[in-house]
DNA sequence: TCAAAGTTTTGACAATTGTCCTTTACCGGG
DNA sequence: CCCGGTAAAGGACAATTGTCAAAACTTTGA
């Protein structure tokens, strides 16, 4: 057996019901992939990592962080789709960002301060992720910091999309943007109705329709 | 004397002279200040971390990194003003961000991934700075991490800083982005040119100079 | 299977912004 | 002190995008 079983026994991990090592075995390797896409870990670590996740199910359009509650987890997508937004005064949404399998997500400035949120985390499909707490977070860079490094390096990579997406807005058209979201997002658009699209790209939905033509 | 007398030779520095040592301690309060707001270090610990960083002085219209050329390192700015941006093909400058006292700056794609530069970064006035190499700061990290921890809390908070950017470009008008602008680099409006403010609010001269009069 | 609800497309018109151009003001170097 | 280059402001017009409304098309659920 790859994990050597036992999970979470005889390590001086958490004890938990055989189920749940079933699901971190099964859906964990996402995560593991990903993790060793920067640094390396022994099957020991890696059971490690998982012990700070918990496993969650949501429904299709559930909300997972409400606008001005307190945000306590942040999220690894294991399958689904989810997304990260803003009503304005108007009522318009306006869409930060989405999420599909592989990608975290929650809202970062209240998950990362401590304060309550100013965005919504909502889903488009029945979504399964990993949550983790701040206080998880911090404890597993400390105990392991194989972990920082690799928090550290997915963050910059982070920063270096949203400013991507920045020059997009002051250098491109509503068209090039929409090529850009392609790319970011594979297989996207066949999952969410054009309007978030839309709003995704900041134009309305009749302008991005007009586009569709040219594009 | 403060930090101990003998920088660099009684703690396996490599040595250096006097005036650098001079210099670190002047200029060097503001990068531990900034630190400190994050983590806390000795004075042995801040000399070990400056001992990473070299000194470097820039001239107004100085070019710091050219596009295509590879980028070798991060700056922290220690005074005067600098700018990152990106020329399309129709010759427009589009400003990505600007870089003041206390702010770090470099092409983070280009650095982060030892890739070659698709921006630009120059200078606005005579600047000085510390520069990092990605060997010295990823030593860094590995020796003291306590610094991973710090870089990795700066990161955070300036993903913060670009996702609040893009909800600007999603819900809000010039005018409001103008007004971010402002609480973002307070003082900048009367250092740089308003055709510059433009480039980074993504919109014409003609428009800015148009919201003028209502803003 | 059908009806209701939600989504997309299209058209007409208004508002905003970009483009081009001229005028005025300002600053630094001979 | 003046001159030349740069920057700012404003007008006229064109292009783009937003708004509102109606019609065509899909999806969902009973």
């Amino acid at each position: 057996m790859l994990h050597g079983g036992g999970f979470g026994r005889d390590r001086g991990l958490p004890a938990v019901g055989t189920w749940i090592w079933l699901v971190r075995r099964i859906f964990g390797d996402m995560l593991r992939q990903q993790i060793e896409q920067i640094v390396s870990l022994t099957d020991e670590e890696f059971d490690f990592v998982m012990a700070h996740f918990q496993h969650r199910r949501f429904k299709k359009r559930q909300i997972v962080i409400h606008e001005e509650d307190p945000v306590l987890y942040e999220y690894f997508v294991i399958s689904g789709l989810m997304k990260v937004s803003r009503v304005d005064g108007d009522g318009k949404e306006h869409i930060v960002q989405f999420a599909m399998e592989d990608w975290w997500v929650t809202d970062i400035q209240a998950f990362h301060r401590r304060a309550k949120a100013t965005l919504m985390v909502d889903c488009l499909e029945d979504t399964e992720a990993f949550a983790i707490s701040l206080e998880n977070k911090e404890k597993l860079c400390r105990e392991l910091q194989k972990m920082e490094r690799f928090f550290l390096f997915k963050t910059t990579e982070d920063y270096i999309a949203l400013q991507k997406r920045i020059l997009c807005f002051l250098s491109a058209s509503a068209g090039d943007r929409y090529h850009s979201l392609i790319t970011v997002y594979p297989g996207l658009l066949q999952r969410v109705p054009k309007s978030m699209i839309a709003s995704y790209l900041g134009v309305t939905r009749e302008t991005l329709s007009r586009l569709g033509s040219h594009v």
